[in-house]
DNA sequence: AAAATAATTGTTTAAAATACAATTATTCAG
DNA sequence: CTGAATAATTGTATTTTAAACAATTATTTT
């Protein structure tokens, strides 16, 4: 069959704005750049489409060959085409949002990608547009997080519900009634309640949930207006 | 400056998925593929990027050449990077989806495209992924329009309560108390209330509104939860 | 055994959404 | 003209949901 005539043909890339949750903050993942141009300054993990790849497969393997992880959740965020945005030649960009759990992303021994969490009010300068991405991908979680439960991605697999609100209250930057918290995510049906507790960060202890595999897909509405008002959320409108 | 070498380079296009309302239909432009493959059948109307622009000017531009329309809502959707979707050769496609008041869309004189509008329901088969393109504009359409105000994109610029009442009765196959949803869309302070009346439509008559553009933007999540619970929303859930 | 702490449960108040009824402005048939 | 018909608009009562804040409970430490 004859192919399309007279067409660019340009490079295509996956970047990963990578996520994670330590118990405290909300980090960022990037790494240093090993090669011309910019080489040595910080950068999202990314990587070209190879030929037999599709952009969700380049994303995953992307992503593992950093942290080692599959299972993931990663979404596809907002593909970035302009023609100057990178230097070297012209390269569109799909990026991507990952959320781990960052205790599980131990550092390897070698590093060979000198990878470095930065907490989000402290990313350093990033080549290129990815601080664009960054800040998109930031906005998008706000949004996203406020309708569907996509913020267990973020934790371990059994969690405390103060630990949960710690995560919300940290990622909508203010803080919220224990009482109306707790009861609004139990509400939801989405949580499994276990026999132990967590002794460690309070004297009473806090009951551990598990997330209910199950419900999660019937139940992704019913988190629907979880937050109501968030501050300053609107998916970036980018109505041209 | 050196290339990056040994990487794949491939084409990249835009495909634009868009809507239109008639005043009783949501209807979707689709055009006759004028060339091999897949000639004569219908297609979303699209375009190569070209070397000097980003995907946004394409789409854009790709609007413009098929509806003469420019301004027009537009936003980007999705990006489709299998490897096989176009049998051609290997072309990523980013789609973009566009809201049109449809009567502002008179078919040319030439009809260089063979363009026609088809009612949601009665969408013909279409080429490579162009139903998947469709499936998760739709639902993108329904997603955001339950929380921001991008259904008047659809409407003239004047228009009454009971006719956007009939859009958002369309777009969410179900109906709506007259008395609720005339207040609940007051409320949101987007309207402003002209002197003229429609009295085609009605004996008593129906009050034209325009869009408060100065407040648009500012009230753009007052119109979060406008509706609260649409039946099977939830944007693609695109988690790998 | 009492004090301290933080989780959990309870109660009250306020706000929003929904259902449905009443009123109003207009046209059209007789 | 007059009143029946129609559909927009306004009104009211009920229910649901959210928010504020107080009380209780389980546990550890002194």
């Amino acid at each position: 069959m004859t192919k399309y005539q007279k067409q660019t043909r340009l490079l295509a890339a996956v970047d990963c704005i990578i996520f994670g949750f330590d118990g405290q903050k909300l980090n960022l993942l990037v790494i240093q750049r090993a090669f011309e141009p910019e080489i040595n300054n910080w950068s999202l993990m990314g990587g070209f489409i190879q030929t037999d790849e599709s952009a969700d497969e380049a994303a995953v393997r992307v992503l593992k060959k950093l942290t080692g992880l599959e299972g993931v959740y990663l979404e596809q965020l907002y593909t970035f085409a302009d023609p100057l945005r990178d230097p070297v030649e012209r390269t569109i960009s799909i990026a991507y949002f990952a959320l781990i759990d960052s205790n599980l992303y131990k550092k390897q021994l070698t590093d060979e990608y000198h990878a470095e969490w930065f907490p989000l009010e402290e990313i350093p300068d990033l080549i290129f547009d990815h601080k664009k991405m960054v800040l998109m991908a930031k906005e998008n979680l706000r949004y996203k997080a406020a309708l569907h439960p996509i913020l267990f991605e973020l934790l371990p697999p059994m969690f405390t519900i103060p630990l949960l609100q710690s995560l919300f209250e940290e990622v909508y930057e203010t803080t919220f009634d224990k009482g109306n918290f707790s009861r609004k995510v139990i509400s939801t049906g989405l949580l499994i309640k276990q026999k132990e507790k967590d002794k460690v960060n309070s004297k009473k202890g806090a009951f551990y949930y598990k997330l209910d595999k199950k419900h999660y897909k019937k139940n992704f509405n019913k988190f629907l207006h979880f937050i109501r008002n968030p501050e300053g959320i609107s998916k970036t409108n980018t109505s041209l």
